[in-house]
DNA sequence: TCCTTAATTCGCCATATAGCGAATTATAAC
DNA sequence: GTTATAATTCGCTATATGGCGAATTAAGGA
């Protein structure tokens, strides 16, 4: 039951889900979340840390990033199944529709304006 | 957006999910899962208005009685993943087991004693 | 009609949650 | 070391939510 109810209530917040599918195509670090969402970095980091303790995303830590991406494991059969409800749900909503577009505009922003310079300095190494 | 969250916020609540569980089996009135879940009248009342705003519960009126049951439409495709999701979740889960027999024994109560008397009455029909 | 009872609605209270800004931590650059 | 920056933690506030009891509604039975 405690695993269901921190699924359901890490769920249950739209902010959360629009992580949730932004994160659907590639990993990101916060800094690029709080842009998405445009929310401040506590609000972000606070929802991360409840997708986290659920087990819907998991992170890598790079430096002075933290990069998070879904949990795409095949042996957390239930997290799977959580999320394939959530895709096929979401699927084609105006909101993520919106979130993606954003992000893509956000990866293109210039470097030196953008939060997350060591992207494109990783990307240039 | 708007369907997704309301499922979800649904099932982010314990005794909401109490409820889905109990009524895997069979159709039950307000009466029957106040006892199973030993909370105020008004209170199961208004999480069966959550369950069944979010279309995962349908209700059916028989007298002075309302009886729910699961949304097994096939129709409802997002609902039918999300019940996956949850029945699967909660294969043998300790609080379900718990529920289920408090709830066989609420049926076999004394239907003097019982709320619902009209169980028995319609079944002596 | 009047009473009983299942269920809901309403009003209220306590707790949980989401949000922000400030302070803190951790890591890399200078 | 010092500074700068990504991220988190902490303290606080506003709102949302879950709970109850009382009042209301709806439907049978006396």
């Amino acid at each position: 039951m405690r695993e269901f109810m921190d699924i359901s209530k890490a769920l249950s917040d739209e902010n959360r889900v629009r992580v949730m599918m932004v994160l659907q195509d590639r990993e990101l670090c916060v800094c690029q979340l709080i842009e998405v969402l445009g929310l401040a970095p506590s609000t972000v980091s606070k929802h991360m840390s409840i997708l986290r303790q659920a087990r819907l995303v998991e992170a890598r830590k790079a430096g002075r990033w933290i990069h998070y991406r879904r949990n795409d494991s095949e042996a957390d059969e239930h997290i799977a199944e959580a999320l394939a409800w959530l895709d096929e749900s979401l699927q084609g909503d105006r909101q993520v529709i919106v979130d993606r577009k954003r992000l893509k505009s956000i990866l293109k922003m210039d470097p030196e304006t953008l939060c997350c310079r060591q992207a494109s300095r990783v990307k240039a190494n």
